[in-house]
DNA sequence: GTTCAATATTTTGTATTCAGAATTCTCAAC
DNA sequence: GTTGAGAATTCTGAATACAAAATATTGAAC
């Protein structure tokens, strides 16, 4: 039996990338290294090897001689994140398996439409919309598109949160996600990636608005 | 005056880049961390750290317990490379400044017919090729997308000497410039964007025939 | 001459140490 | 009460130390 021997700083990655979603560090906020390194219980070796990774992927700054902090947000970030997801979620679907996409169809209605009637937590929202479009891309066998999309979706989700606060947001989502379905049960795979690629600019305009209200 | 101070693990990466990116290093060559360390006049510390930054951008793999690799090269890591670039490469175009774009397009079509005419070295010719590239793409101000096309063009380049090796690369890849440039010109930025992915994919085909090959 | 086990060596992964830079604190001068 | 100089402290960046795992070497048995 092959038992996974993963290194410490690829445990602490997965820590620190749990707690950032969790929102237990506020954007912005500078890391003491001694600290964290004593509260997870290992070396700051291992701890800013970790960091440096996190760093490469978008989620951590660092200034030479003041030490790492976790990036702020920005509506110019969000701006940017956007369309990189969207582009690279449409070749995404452009170059999954067709039968795929044929079988997972219905699937993926069924949940776009349970999820536009039922009323949830701002977690579980989040939670079911990452779901709807991991198995929307399931059948993507481009694992570096596919890598790409988990760390870039990480910077995006310190956004998410502020905008998804209303109930006409979860249903404009749902509307979306039914029209990428339905394209896609017709077999319309060009019409799915425009839905696509639609759903994820038509936040952006809210988006830059709610994040200037919240600049003060 | 504000000199910059750049961290060692920073200056360490472009070191190890710019080895990379001559050939030094032999894809799937594994490093000795102490060797490499002593070779550059640093600790191991500062190396590993850049070594790490350099896997999360695909250059270096790690096995637990057995260290780091220069990533090995594929048929598949190139199939799945190719569409990726040629996607952002797109939306990078896509998001340009059309008035750079005017502006560009005729030193764009100059560059590429001289370059057609031209005979020049192995490495001569990437770099005119990536300046070609860098110039049509110097109108994106989407931080993000330029990052990104930064590192995966880092990996592609270790393929792009095994493809370029006869007459006929040269001048097919000149043609699709100055289609690309002549496109722009017209004020066509659909066709344009067309015809730079078309760009990235005319060669897979190719090239994933040559590495076929080379496998022996 | 192989094969295998036991030992020696090297190498990695992590912890610890250390020098210097950045920050905070103290306290006198006004 | 504010300000600023200077000392004390904290923190980062890098080097070094160390234990454990991986690899190489030796040599005995067949």
């Amino acid at each position: 039996m092959p038992i996974e021997r993963r290194p410490l700083r690829d445990q602490i990655k997965r820590e620190v990338l749990g707690r950032l979603r969790r929102g237990d560090f506020p954007a912005g906020q500078n890391i003491n290294e001694g600290r964290l390194a004593g509260e997870l219980g290992v070396s700051r070796t291992p701890l800013r090897e970790a960091l440096i990774a996190l760093e490469i992927e978008g989620l951590i700054e660092s200034q030479p001689g003041k030490g790492f902090r976790f990036a702020p947000v920005s509506p110019r970030e969000y701006q940017e994140l956007c369309p990189v997801v969207a582009a690279l979620e449409a070749l995404a679907l452009e170059s999954s398996d067709p039968a795929y996409l044929a079988e997972t169809a219905p699937r993926l209605l069924a949940m776009a439409t349970e999820f536009d009637a039922s009323v949830a937590s701002q977690a579980e929202i989040e939670e079911r919309d990452d779901e709807w479009h991991d198995l929307l891309l399931g059948g993507c066998r481009n694992e570096r598109v596919m890598d790409l999309l988990t760390t870039l979706k990480a910077s995006l989700r310190r956004y998410v949160h502020l905008l998804i606060d209303d109930e006409t947001e979860i249903s404009r989502s749902a509307g979306e996600h039914r029209a990428i379905a339905e394209a896609l049960i017709a077999g319309d795979t060009d019409a799915a990636v425009a839905a696509l690629k639609a759903n994820w600019t038509s936040g952006t305009d809210r988006m830059v608005e709610k994040l200037g209200e919240a600049r003060e």
